[in-house]
DNA sequence: TTTCTTGCCGAAACCGGTTTCGGCTGAAAC
DNA sequence: GTTTCAGCCGAAACCGGTTTCGGCAAGAAA
């Protein structure tokens, strides 16, 4: 390289930047054959594609991702629409979720395009827009609804998209889920295993399909353990401490208090050590939980919160590798995944130290007074 | 709109989109002028403008955004490289903070573009291939260190950017920063006031900018407050629990231990509960506490502990903002803020119970005070 | 009336890539 | 010695926009 070409790259590096153009000239050819050999035609011979190569390397040539977009058709971007209205128990991990997706991506030389919604509609038009001016290829959908408006919109406009959570109808969908259900089934077991017989069960949202499942799950365990199912344990709609320290009010207002509770939600079994402390139970002793999700709080909470952690950064690895395939053609019933969620003991279960009529009479006796037993 | 018109909308819904070319025909004139007309540009008469405006929402055209860039050198998106090796005070708050962000591009229709980085050197080559491959228009920087590479690199690369937090050299940085030297000033004024006299500050990593701004924030408390620095009552490097936890204990265990202590970071003092239940104290009548951050897990602990808040998505809003304003333009010198964090009394400070000299003998005879029974 | 603006728009170049098409070359087949 | 046919590459069209430039018409000035 002369003198001459180091002060060209100098400037180019500057103000302009080197060109599909710039490696042709420099090479002599036509600035087409540059392009088939840096994407690897077949009618490309194997020494100029080399030189070629060679060549881009040397003039640190990156072709203009949007300037291959508007011929292929392809941003190279994944699409992320986070709506953080509710409660979000994912909200602690999105880091890591994104750390997952954004690591596949890059491996590929793709981006990953974030945007927030405050409702379902502007969820909706965001990613309308997203779609109208071809910022994405594709979408991961988090937080699966069971009927979910964003893979209809999807499925209309032909865009490619991968759901993490099952649905209900999906058809031509591809999804990536744990298999939350099965980790109720074997929280319900664990306690039964530990001798308790009054296990109650505190759901999470309703419109969720995770809801519908991990409920399913529950009832799995009881059955599997032989434990009829009390209607009066199973309680839903607990996201947030205050709604999970209601729930468990409730729960041991009642003539015959469940000895262990499971939380489909880690930040609603966390209002249960309120709970626990104004009737100053200890928790694991008096009153076993579990919980799911695995959120760090979980971790300094009195004695620690058991609960099922969910790899939530490989769920973005998967959901990141998914897409791309998606985008690129394959089948969406080919892109279908299960993962369980891995128990982590925590001191927040143990045997019965009271049955259910003694703890009853403790409940009863103490500082707080039940409502109303019926 | 004739019926075949119809018909050609609903095919070009599917598979073809509507282009400028479209826009023209449909309106018997040359693309060039649809572009100026939807540009404002000054040379296209009024009704013109109104009759290509009309003309284009009719038939839904949306700028391909891409093809837009490859003119016009404007991705139209905002760069965000978020590093999560370490302690990662702002995990929990990540969400705001992309809230914040996205909004305001949102809004100015730009988009923002998220990578992650396990390490400085791999943060700096994804900056590195987003602007090669231009991708992003500028970045937005958080976590700023003392001497940050960031921005050094996109100096060079004469790439626009805007940082939260200030760094040493600031000259032709634009910057957002939360004066959190201000709280730790007013958290030891605050306890002193309380009648506190030996205060001490565990500190949070040193190499980032904030770690020096706040410890200059404590000796002002002090010095604002009367009180002569004992160099035994500074500690620094407690970012997580674990290490907030030993920063208590070698307090604890000095001579003379402080009746408060402030925290740089609200994970750190958290730790410091379990310094705290380990010697039978209790946190504000035995051991005051201060953090800073207002981490949510703060909330859950016994007492909830009082730190000073910051208003994260505003801190995205304003840094998106300032972002494009500088891409636009704007002089980086003219594009600088900061704020204050709000105090958030939620119960971790008092009137210490104890004098030093009582609160060592209690530490080191190791009388555990029992908690009292309900 | 002529000339000079000025306003407005069409035509075409351009941006930086990709993809199609056709032609040239050399070796194998006839 | 032709003919055929890959293999390989150049030329040019194309993608969907933006921007420059020049020309026409109407109104103002001479």
């Amino acid at each position: 390289m002369s003198s001459l070409d180091h002060q060209r790259l100098k400037v180019n590096r500057r103000r302009r930047r080197v060109t599909i153009s710039d490696v042709a000239a420099d090479l002599g050819m036509a600035k087409g054959t540059v392009s088939r050999a840096l994407n690897d035609y077949p009618d490309i011979a194997p020494s100029t594609r080399e030189r070629v190569r060679c060549v881009a390397r040397k003039l640190g040539y990156r072709p203009l991702s949007h300037a291959q977009a508007i011929k292929t058709g392809r941003a190279r971007s994944l699409g992320l629409v986070i709506q953080l209205s509710e409660h979000d128990a994912h909200r602690p991990f999105l880091a890591d979720f994104l750390a997952g997706i954004s690591f596949v991506a890059s491996g590929e030389g793709w981006t990953l395009t974030v945007a927030t919604a405050d409702s379902d509609a502007a969820t909706l038009s965001t990613m309308r827009r997203l779609i109208d001016e071809h910022k994405v290829d594709g979408f991961i959908l988090p937080r699966t609804l069971i009927d979910d408006p964003r893979s209809a919109l999807l499925k209309e406009q032909e865009v490619p998209f991968v759901m993490f959570g099952r649905t209900r109808d999906s058809t031509d969908c591809a999804w990536y889920d744990v298999r939350s259900e099965d980790s109720m089934a074997d929280a319900v077991q664990r306690l039964a295993a530990l001798g308790h017989r009054r296990i109650a069960f505190v759901n999470g949202g309703g419109h969720y399909q995770y809801s519908r499942l991990r409920l399913d799950g529950y009832r799995w365990g009881l059955a599997r353990a032989g434990i009829e199912e009390d209607p009066d344990l199973v309680l839903s709609g607990a996201l947030t401490p205050e709604a999970g320290e209601a729930s468990g009010s409730s729960l041991l207002a009642l003539p015959r208090p469940p000895t262990a509770i499971v939380f489909a939600v880690d930040s609603a079994a966390l209002g249960l050590y309120r709970t626990a402390r104004r009737h100053g139970l200890r928790i694991a002793r008096h009153l076993s939980v579990i919980g799911y999700d695995g959120i760090p709080d979980g971790n300094h909470a009195d004695p620690p919160l058991s609960t099922y952690a969910v790899d939530i950064r490989k769920a973005g690895e998967r959901l990141s590798r998914m897409l791309i395939d998606r985008i690129r053609g394959a089948a969406p019933e080919s892109l279908r995944e299960t993962i369980q969620a891995t128990f982590v003991d925590r001191g927040s279960i143990g045997p019965p130290e009271l049955g259910t009529d003694d703890l009853a009479r403790l409940v009863a006796t103490g500082r707080f007074i039940p409502q109303q037993p019926k």
